[in-house]
DNA sequence: CCATGCGCTGAC
DNA sequence: GTCAGCGCATGG
């Protein structure tokens, strides 16, 4: 399988890395590759995936990094390192570490800072400042020149009284903000502290510094200047633009007077929905989830696993201190201590990765498995259609193909990873793969034999085997039996007195099968429609055991691929693969000591495109009538390039990425009669005029102010696009006009 | 919970 | 070219 590597400062998939790995290998092989092909050494590397940060002798398995994944990378600066924040990992050596260090440590003096003062420092975690108290100043012992940047400032969070006081440096903290701009003050190119959500533009975030580059009346748009580093986030609108203060520089205490003056704390996002933060009101959210009270927060303590925070004395029994462990876990989460995960740990192994065999002790191979396809899960599901669904699947048309059984898994038209018949017994079957995999299978095109599953001898974790008992008509095999139009008979079978009201079942053809038909695809798998069960009976097979055949024709109104009118789409790969395959050949050129030149575009897929086939290949497309609504409608020209990426990976995936794209945020539908407002969002037209008449006059994506001659003129262009892509579009949605 | 299985690919 | 043998999804 493949990963993507992505640096903190990037924000586009077209500059990821992207690397094979296999699925158990070490963080640590993931950061030699890193090393080699960044060039960023092992000990300046910190790895994140979805929060956790990735420890060098976990797997990769274990943090259920999966397919095609983002893992972000962040390049620790040289003078960083050996800097422990107390959020890293706590190894029984670090903690050992960090005693000694803290005993070569006297107390020292700063021209800029003394005790008390109060502060910002800035947070490696979210890249924003928040408010702090200085505690106490030291310098290394042995140190003699002390100048500002030797010092370690001991500090304690102004917010999170409980966090215990920890230590940054002189370039971490700065004088605590306290003038607040008026709004003539600011000017394009001024470098301010402001509120910013980079999640939600809309809301309330932390406080970043943030460079302005445009002013206009009531909005102000600039680069956001991100973590230590300044990274820099372009075009970010800035909504709280009557509370931006100034970023305070250091200055010497004999210079400056009044240096503590109360400074209101500045607003942040509501810690707690449900009682707004009320202090006085109870909430079992955020105070204590016995007594619903939020006084005596020194004695709150927080569950690791939930979250939820109880009074010491609330508990029983009671605690008469707060625990000195690092980790507390409630009541409730304190069930098994064996499966709760530490921080800093790897997640903890489910039970069904307990049962993996690589995991047991005398696994009986020392082979690399988890590069493969085969091994990796589902990425995504299926949910156009529910799981027991007859018939076809909306959006994926006769002719689609895909390299991987896992992909035919994904679009819902055959959801067994290995498994032939998808059905219950209790039912019929939905779907079923012809692959070539019993030899008594024999293939018309039109019609073809298929054999029912079972008796393989399968020992030694086989998935398939040659016959070695009777097949019995259970299970799947009853299933199939079942779609038939005629009485149930485990006996002898029966025959459909017509076979056309038999319940459908889709038909997948494998390339595997193209040794015996000719109806087969030349590679990957290929949906071929509707077929249904005509007859099935058991009868004694090629190998001398009884095997369940069933005679299946086709019934669907769309043409076979083979037949004049056919098509066969392009195939398709899983996101990332052909990137990752690219790479991979590339190395291997690379190793042989060939000199295969580097080819950048990952776009051009024609290379890839197996040479010979059989039948024209068709590549999904957009009709005249939709390329040209989209190419008059330029408004929203960006996000219709961004949904054509989409095309190639066939209709079913394009429809979904417009209907992301296209959706409207207070609906939750795709946006009808749609507004693309001057901020280039689009809205349902009813929509705004629903908050209009309740008189808030922004855009509700990101706030832009409507009030100043703006009119509702619906984006037709964009109205009569999604109208032909969507059929059902209008239906359930009355004209608001 | 357990049993089943028309994949997939590196090793031979 | 053949084949061992893995996790995963699914149903029972």
């Amino acid at each position: 399988m493949h990963v993507r590597i992505r640096k903190l400062t990037s924000t586009t998939k077209d500059d990821d890395l992207v690397l094979k790995v296999s699925k158990t290998a070490l963080i640590e092989e993931l950061q030699k590759m890193i090393c080699s092909k960044l060039n960023v050494e092992i000990r300046h590397q910190m790895l994140y995936y979805r929060g956790k940060q990735l420890i060098s002798d976990h797997r990769i398995t274990d943090y259920d990094i999966q397919l095609n994944d983002v893992i972000q990378l962040h390049v620790k600066k040289e003078e960083d390192l050996g800097k422990t924040t107390g959020k890293e990992n706590k190894s029984p050596n670090a903690e050992k570490d960090k005693q000694s260090r803290s005993e070569e440590k006297v107390e020292a003096t700063s021209v800029y800072y003394q005790h008390g003062d109060r502060i910002d420092v800035i947070d490696g975690d979210h890249g924003a400042w928040f408010e702090a108290k200085i505690m106490n100043i030291y310098r290394k012992e042995g140190v003699e020149e002390v100048d500002e940047d030797s010092l370690i400032f001991k500090i304690r969070m102004d917010r999170n009284v409980e966090t215990a006081p920890f230590e940054v440096k002189f370039s971490e903290i700065r004088p605590r903000s306290h003038y607040t701009y008026k709004f003539p003050e600011l000017k394009p190119g001024m470098i301010v502290f402001a509120n910013y959500n980079i999640e939600k533009p809309s809301t309330r975030g932390y406080w970043y510094d943030f460079e302005i580059n445009q002013i206009t009346k009531k909005e102000i748009k600039g680069t956001l200047l991100v973590g230590a580093e300044q990274a820099r986030l372009d075009n970010c609108v800035i909504k709280f633009t009557d509370e931006i203060m100034r970023i305070e520089e250091p200055t010497l205490i004999e210079e400056s007077e009044d240096r503590n003056k109360d400074i209101p704390m500045r607003k942040l996002p509501l810690y707690c929905n449900k009682c707004k933060d009320v202090p006085t009101k109870k909430c079992k959210e955020c105070g204590c989830f016995v007594c619903a009270k939020k006084e005596n927060a020194g004695t709150l303590i927080l569950c690791d696993q939930c979250d939820k925070a109880y009074h010491i004395s609330c508990l029983s029994p009671p605690l008469s201190e707060i625990p000195s462990e690092p980790e507390w876990y409630c009541p409730d989460c304190k069930t098994d201590d064996s499966e709760i995960v530490k921080a800093g740990e790897k997640l903890k192994l489910s039970k069904k990765k307990m049962k993996m065999v690589s995991n047991k002790e005398g696994a009986t191979t020392n082979r690399d498995w988890g590069k493969g396809m085969a091994c990796v899960g589902r990425t995504s599901e299926c949910t156009i259609v529910p799981k027991h669904h007859y018939g076809p699947v909306p959006g994926v048309e006769v002719g689609t193909c895909w390299k991987f059984r896992l992909q035919v898994s994904e679009a819902g038209i055959h959801r067994p990873h290995v498994a032939g018949i998808h059905g219950r017994e209790s039912d019929g079957a939905y779907s079923l793969v012809l692959s070539g995999g019993y030899e008594d299978d024999i293939d018309n095109g039109e019609e073809f034999y298929y054999t029912g599953s079972g008796g393989r001898d399968l020992s030694g974790n086989k998935r398939v085997s040659g016959q070695s008992c009777d097949q019995k008509l259970t299970r799947m095999n009853k299933a199939l039996a079942l779609n038939c139009n005629v009485k149930f008979n485990e006996k002898t079978g029966g025959e459909a007195k017509d076979w056309k009201k038999g319940k459908p079942v889709r038909v997948v053809r494998n390339y595997k099968l193209s040794k015996h038909s000719k109806y087969a695809p030349t590679d990957g798998n290929r949906y071929d429609g509707i077929y249904k069960v005509v007859k099935y009976y058991p009868e004694k097979g090629k190998s001398g055991f009884v095997v369940w055949r069933y005679l299946l024709r086709r019934d669907d109104p769309v043409p076979a691929p083979w037949q004049k009118g056919g098509k066969e789409f392009e195939m398709i790969y899983p996101p990332g693969h052909l990137e990752a395959e690219e790479i991979s050949k590339e190395e291997e050129s690379a190793k042989k000591g060939g000199k295969r030149k580097r080819q950048s575009s990952p776009n051009s897929i024609t290379k890839y495109l197996s040479t010979g086939k059989k039948r024209k290949v068709e590549v999904y497309e957009l009709s005249k009538e939709v390329e040209k609504h989209v190419a008059l409608d330029s408004d929203n020209e960006k996000l219709w390039l961004e949904c054509k990426e989409a095309v190639r990976e066939g209709k079913q995936k394009f429809l979904s990425k417009v209907e992301e794209i296209f959706l409207c945020v207070c609906c939750q539908e795709v946006v009808y009669e749609p507004l693309t407002l001057p901020c280039k969002h689009n809205v349902c037209k009813s929509c705004l005029k629903r908050s209009f008449s309740a008189q808030i006059y922004v855009c509700p994506w990101c706030r832009f102010d409507l009030t100043e001659k703006y009119v509702m003129r619906v984006n037709d262009k964009l109205g009569k696009a999604l109208k032909l892509l969507f059929p059902g579009y209008e239906a359930g949605r009355g004209t608001s006009s």
